[in-house]
DNA sequence: ATGGTTGATGTTACCGATAACTCTAAAGTA
DNA sequence: TACTTTAGAGTTATCGGTAACATCAACCAT
């Protein structure tokens, strides 16, 4: 591996001066920044970022964390925070938690010893507050995005999930609907029981009733297999004529379950959901849904924490981007009464 | 930043005692052991990997560089490429190129800067070369997925495109189609030329005309407009009757571009592709595919890439893994005449 | 002629870890 | 008893860079 040691011997200078030019700092004279530089090309020389970030004690390196890397919302976010990074001079990597408590926390260990500048994560659920104590105490500047943590405070991006759930609820309920489900993610996850709650309220609000058969928690992520959406929807009787979903996997699960058992949607049950389904469903928009800004909440999220980064010393206070979320009337719900 | 002398100082041990007890080498007396191990815990101590790194002059770091992190064909390889790195004890990172060789270029600065142990690579394009070729100086091993790139000798795991493309000509022939146009990738890609080939051969073999009127190169990635497209659907004359699209994200903006103009696939117009559209699409399965087993181009690289890692030496000849495409036909295709 | 600048470059120490070698007291052996 | 072995440490050099200070010749002003 070629050094700026051997740079320098090939040069007639020293490494300090091999130094100087890669980095265009101190006064060079023109001829022997030339050299260098032709030496450098000739021997191909890259400079080696762990030997810089030891002494210079940063790294450059911002890390998204995504909890589910196959869900458009997520990569939408993705592009987001990368177009933001880009614009603002960073580079960034991604990991993926796979809604996994354990591998964000592998992904963790691995930021930490790596020294990352930043990190902005969605994490997997409340779980995670050990994982973001840790940062903190290390002193790694973090954004969360789309979920909070009980516990954590920090600079964060959030939709508005209770009030998505609200609209959700009204908007089946102006169908006629009175028997309405809700299949949701984990209750340990922030966004979940934002959206439970909302639910719940609307309910209420409504004047319509609420029964626990009718909610089923389980994860955001995709299952590997559907047989607990299957045996749910098996346990509820009467039927509901609606199901509310907790995002955009758990919709399409529930769809293909039901498909399975020969129900139709909306002919034979009604079906919404929040975040919006991939691009591919534009060629049919067909799934009424509450659609998320997921890029803004990539490069909204990414910009605040450049802005930590740069000005550590400022310090003000933690802040909170709240997101409206927007229903989109397709045609996944029908009239009922 | 807490240091292995910070430990040692409190411990009462010399700085190589506490390295010791970090990688559990050497002998350590179960007394001193303990000792350290309560101090690194006291003072949250976690080890600074890119001191590691220098010394041992390797990261244990892997990489996954896709060409577009909103398409699902790439999302789920990620998965696979995750599970295999899992599995065999290394941790991965993401990047993605955006089908943009100067991201790309990025993206292999940044990797070769920081000495990352392997890399595996969906190449933008054939102008990849010269990164490419950096790697193999710089000796860091990289496996190629999904497209090969002229010039570059390499283990890689590729799809059987010229194939695919003759599938889905012949299933439209034998549907009775005759004018049968094609919206592809840059022929700057590898599998958009195979793409391309197949689908010319498979003309003749059917004894149907080639016109280039009927041929649109533009992206594989998602376009910011589809006036492109537009114009093109407005260009040909007579509109064909069936159209290959090169890809999964081609054959929706292709198919949103038809609505646009009032023309209904398949009633209208048919439409076949490559790459199975997202999961989303389960719910309606309607584009007829040729499919992919994108997981399985992730995992089967994976492996190949650890295997180069871990057995340098053997150097055995460059691998390439062809994995058989399957057409699947559904809703998109209306039998004419 | 003398001292002060200034531009261009070199020297030394250090970032945080580990490899390779050294040291020392206790145990083992002839 | 004297010598060897060994367990359990410690010392020193090194990985590839950069900061801070040192050096030195050329130029300038008085």
């Amino acid at each position: 591996m070629v050094t700026i040691y051997d740079i320098a011997a090939r040069a007639n200078v020293s490494a300090m001066t091999v130094s100087r030019v890669i980095n265009n700092t101190g006064r060079i004279s023109e001829k022997t920044r030339a050299k260098v530089k032709r030496v450098m090309e000739e021997l191909n020389y890259v400079p080696n970022q762990m030997a810089r970030s030891l002494v210079l004690q940063q790294t450059h390196l911002l890390f998204l964390l995504i909890a589910d890397i196959t869900n458009p919302f997520y990569t939408t976010l993705a592009r987001g925070a990368e177009d933001a990074a880009r614009k603002l001079g960073f580079r960034l990597l991604f990991g993926n938690s796979d809604e996994n408590g354990d591998k964000e926390q592998e992904y963790m260990d691995t930021l930490l010893k790596m020294r990352v500048d930043g990190l902005l994560v969605a994490p997997a659920g409340d779980a995670s507050l050990p994982h973001l104590e840790t940062l903190r105490r290390h002193q790694v500047p973090f954004v969360l995005l789309d979920r909070e943590v009980p516990g954590v405070e920090s600079d964060i991006v959030l939709g508005d999930s209770k009030e998505g759930a609200r609209q959700l609820v009204r908007h089946l309920s102006e169908n006629g609907h009175r028997r309405i489900a809700m299949i949701n993610g984990a209750l340990t996850v922030s966004s979940a029981r934002q959206r439970f709650e909302g639910y719940k309220e609307a309910l209420k609000l409504n004047d319509l009733p609420y029964s626990e058969e009718y909610v089923l928690e389980t994860s955001f992520g995709p299952r590997a297999d559907l047989s607990e959406i299957d045996r749910w929807l098996g346990r509820m009787d009467p039927l509901p004529t609606a199901i509310v979903a907790g995002n955009n996997v758990l919709a399409v699960e529930v769809i293909r379950t039901l498909n399975a058992r020969g129900l139709r949607v909306p002919e034979d049950i009604s079906l919404v959901c929040f975040d919006d389904l991939a691009s591919y469903a534009e060629i049919d928009p067909f799934v009424t849904v509450i659609s998320q800004q997921a890029y803004q909440f990539g490069y909204l999220g990414m910009q605040m924490l450049i802005d930590r980064i740069r000005n550590p010393e400022e310090a003000g206070p933690w802040k909170k981007i709240v997101l409206p979320s927007e229903l989109i009337v397709r045609r996944s719900v029908k009239a009922v009464r």
